[in-house]
DNA sequence: TATAGTACTGACCCGTCAGTCAGTAAACGA
DNA sequence: TCGTTTACTGACTGACGGGTCAGTACTATA
């Protein structure tokens, strides 16, 4: 019971174990290229353990991303019922957070494995607009419907403003795991003329910024701009802490 | 000469073939689970004759990433030359040009190809930072100096700004050939409420005018939708035909 | 027709890796 | 202390695919 050191751990934490380094090692090397080998490496058992769990590679891929997107789902059904002030805060409010749990988790990856394998695995499209863009489309469509049925939003497209809103943080989450995961040349020194470095919580305060101004009817204009970037950066780095 | 349909063509013509059709496969598969016998069947020759050209599949997969990223710069450096009436049409039109001859072309996939890619062969990251981000990066952030030098954008974090103009058009990239490209229940009968399927012509333009809207300083407020969605989506249909 | 040169072929070689299974060691019960 | 069960191991296998190279077919020149 007490599980030192000796060869057996436990069986029921085995499949946690198993698809937390699964996921780890396919976002990093892509499913093709990583060794089941090294997926049980990682999750400190041998190759034969993960075949008692796990049927096949591509069975473990699923369950990997079948798991995931249940925790993603269950999250934002949290969000749907806290409730904000005006719906600009509703949005910015739920959004960042949700988008932040998703962001600083290895959870970030998944888009990453879809985006690479879904057409390899097209059972993998079902899960995702069932679990994601479905529910997902749908709660950040409603405040914004709810906005523009107020008058505090100007009556725009919801489905592209939706996109607007939600396609650079999903970018964000895959330069997590391609580009901002290589050590290159981005710090260098030598080249001096460089693109400043990608901070995510800055680049997303931002964004919100400038879609909530586009989005705000003009009468209410002056309420869009209520945080200066300063003191956007400074809650950044607190909350961040 | 005439070379009818014999067994050799050209050995001027085979790079290129072999290029377009290793691009086509390792987008639609990934490299690692491409088969080079696949990239050359579909080239039209035998596997050997690929390894006449290129001498691996690592080094035909660079290949293919530096051709397509040099002619995204030689497009890009036409767009420098042009100059359109406000800083906002100068920006909509040469993104939306540029964007779109990428996106409707295979080079559209390159994009996938570096996000999946490009931490199993690090030296694509530095192709793509100096062909792709850092001129892009610095012709669009200087575009919009220029808007609010003239005050006619407000005086915006110009490093976030890009990326809130960019990323959008890179995620339709990527979703271009991974979701998209999934013959899906997207278009299905039975679920009625379905998200509707992203247009991306359409899209751009939305995104645009919520981005300009928001960018542009609040005495020009009246500038930013002179162009109302409808006729934005009837010329978008006019130009795609 | 002979000879040389070149673009291309595809059967083969061999390393790699998904998946298996006979065996091992801990835990448990008596 | 000894059997029994259970969780796990890792050497093994067979297929697959990257890369090779002896050979083929076509062209060119004589």
């Amino acid at each position: 019971m007490i599980a030192s050191h000796t060869r057996q751990r436990r069986k029921e934490a085995r499949p946690k174990e198993l698809l937390d380094a699964a996921l780890d090692v396919f976002v990093r090397k892509g499913f093709a290229a990583t060794r089941t080998d090294e997926v049980a490496a990682r999750a400190g058992v041998s190759k034969g353990t993960l075949y008692l769990y796990y049927p096949s590679k591509e069975e473990l891929l699923k369950a990997v991303i079948r798991e995931r997107l249940s925790s993603a789902i269950a999250a934002s059904a949290d969000e749907v019922a806290r409730h904000g002030g005006s719906a600009a805060e509703l949005l910015r409010g739920s959004m960042v957070r949700w988008w932040r749990s998703i962001f600083d988790s290895p959870a970030s990856g998944v888009f990453k494995l879809i985006i690479t394998e879904v057409r390899n695995f097209p059972e993998i499209a079902d899960f995702y607009y069932r679990e994601v863009v479905e529910p997902g489309h749908r709660l950040i469509g409603d405040v914004l419907r709810r906005g523009i049925a107020s008058g505090e939003f100007r009556p725009v497209d919801v489905d592209a403003t939706v996109y607007s809103l939600v396609l650079p943080m999903v970018m964000l989450c895959l330069h997590k795991h391609s580009l901002a995961a290589c050590p290159h040349a981005e710090t260098a020194p030598g080249c001096a003329s460089r693109v400043p470095v990608l901070d995510p919580q800055h680049f997303i305060a931002q964004h919100f910024q400038l879609v909530l101004r586009g989005l705000l009817a003009d009468s209410a204009s002056a309420h869009a701009a209520p945080e200066k970037p300063a003191a956007a950066a400074r809650r950044a780095r607190r909350e961040a802490a």
